[in-house]
DNA sequence: TCCGCTATTAATGTTATCTTAACCGTAAGA
DNA sequence: TCTTACGGTTAAGATAACATTAATAGCGGA
C-alpha cells in the first residue's frame, strides 16, 4: 500500500511541481491550497505526512499544525512545514507547533525525497513498537488519566502508582520505595501486593508501559 | 464585535509595538504597566485575551496569574505569558500557574498573531459548544441553580456543595476540603453527612453530574 | 403553636478495591 | 539437571468507603 501525503500550498506551482516528483516516486497524493481546506480533506483522507507552507492566507502553516495535533481523528499524522526564509527555523522549532520537520525552500525534489523517506521510515519504526507505547498523560487535579486522548478511571492505589512512576519516566522505583510512597511508612503489606496493582495497570493501559527491572524494581518505560 | 486583548508589560517599547500590531489586526486593546493595573484594568475592560510579561516590578506575571484565576470576574479570561528566556518555560510549565500559553521573546509579530487567533478561536469554539452543554449553570449572587433553562431552588448547603464542585469542574475535592470550604474549619459534622447532601443532589439533578472517586472524594463531571 | 423544610446522625446495605495466599513460569547458575 | 530467586497470575476473602434510608432535632414562617 502506498504511503499517502497531503500537499499544502496556496501558490499552484509549488503543489504542482511537489506532486509531480511525490507521484513519480510513487506515493498517493491529494492537495489544498489553504490551512482549512487542509483539515477537511486530511480527516477524510488519512495521508501519513501533511506538507505544509507556512505562509498561506485563511489559516497559516503554524495554525494548521497546531489544529491537526488538536484534533482527533488526525493527531498522528507527520507533518513537515515548508518555510521561505531559513532564518525562521529557529522561531518555529523553539515554538511547540508539533511539527516533525521543517524543509526550507527553493526545494530541492532529491532533498525533498531523501527528507521525506526518512521521516515515513521514522513513523513506520515507531509504530511497530508504538502499539506498546503511546502517548500518556496524568491529571493529578482531576484524578484522571488520559491515554491516547481517551480518559481512563482508576482506582485509587493503581492512580497513585503510576502517578508515582510517571513522576520520573524511566527512573527505576524499587519496591521500597514504591511501598513507601504509596502506602505510607507505617503501613506494611505483603511483597505480591505490588505485582498485583502492576498487574491491573497492565491490565488497563496494556503491556508496554510499565516495565520490570528483575531484582531492582518497576519503571514506566518512555518513547 | 472586536476581541479584546490586554498588554501588560513595563518597558514601553514592548507595549507599543503590541499595540501596534494588535490594533492593526483589529483588535480592541488597553496597556498596562504592572500586574496590579493590569488586575484593575482587566476587572473593568473584561478583556478575552492578557498577554503577560513575566518580568514585571511590583508583581510579576505569574503571581498576576494566580490573581487572575483566583479571581471572580475575570478567572475565565484567557491568559499568555511572556518570557524572554526559552529556559523559563519548564520553569513555568511545572509550577501550575494557570496560564493558557507562553510565548518567547523576541517577539515575532506574525507568530504572535498566529498563535492568538489560535488560542481565541478555541476560546470560542469551547464556549459555543459550552453553551449546548452547559446543562448546569450557577448564580452565586442570585443563589439559583439553572439546570437546561429551567431553574432550581437549593437548600443553603446543598448550594454550596455545588458551587464548590462547579467551581472547577472535573477537579476531584477531597471529603477533607469539602468539609473545610462547605462547613468551615471549627465545625464538626460526621462524615456520612457529605454523603447524604450528595444524594439529595443527585436526587435533584439527576445521576450523572457528581460524580464519586473512591477514596478520595466527589468531583462534577464535565462533558 | 404547628407545619414544613433542612441538616445531621445512626444504622444498615452494597460493592469496588485491596490484600493475601497459593501456585506457576522463567532464567541463572550450581 | 536441579535448585533457587524472582516476579507473574489467579481467585478468594476482608475491608474500607460510599449509598441508602429512616429517625431526630432544629429552625423559620403562617
Amino acid at each position: 500500500m502506498p504511503e499517502k501525503i497531503l500537499i499544502v500550498d496556496d501558490e499552484p506551482d509549488i503543489v504542482n511541481l511537489l506532486d509531480y516528483h511525490l507521484n513519480k516516486e510513487g506515493y498517493l497524493t491529494k492537495t489544498a491550497q489553504n490551512g482549512k481546506e487542509a483539515l477537511d480533506v486530511a480527516k477524510d483522507f488519512q495521508p501519513d505526512l501533511v506538507l505544509l507552507d507556512l505562509m498561506m492566507p485563511e489559516m497559516d502553516g503554524i495554525e494548521t499544525c497546531v489544529e491537526i495535533r488538536e484534533s482527533k481523528e488526525i493527531k498522528d499524522t507527520l507533518v513537515a512545514l515548508l518555510t521561505a526564509r531559513p532564518e525562521d527555523y529557529s522561531q518555529i522549532a523553539g515554538f511547540d507547533s508539533g511539527a516533525d520537520d521543517y524543509i526550507t525552500k527553493p526545494i530541492k525534489p532529491r532533498v525533498l525525497m531523501s527528507r521525506i523517506k526518512a521521516l515515513l521510515r521514522r513513523k513506520a519504526e515507531k509504530n511497530t513498537d508504538a502499539a506498546s507505547t503511546a502517548e500518556l498523560f496524568i491529571d493529578i487535579e482531576k484524578y484522571v488519566v488520559f491515554q491516547k486522548g481517551n480518559e481512563l478511571l482508576l482506582p485509587k492505589k493503581e492512580f497513585e502508582l503510576l502517578a508515582l512512576l510517571f513522576s520520573k519516566p524511566g527512573k527505576v522505583f524499587t519496591r521500597d520505595v514504591i511501598l513507601k510512597k504509596v502506602w505510607g511508612d507505617d503501613i506494611i503489606v505483603g511483597d505480591r501486593t505490588i505485582d498485583v496493582h502492576v498487574r491491573k495497570l497492565r491490565e488497563k493501559l496494556g503491556d508496554g508501559y510499565i516495565k520490570t527491572v528483575k531484582g531492582v524494581g518497576y519503571k514506566l518505560k518512555l518513547d
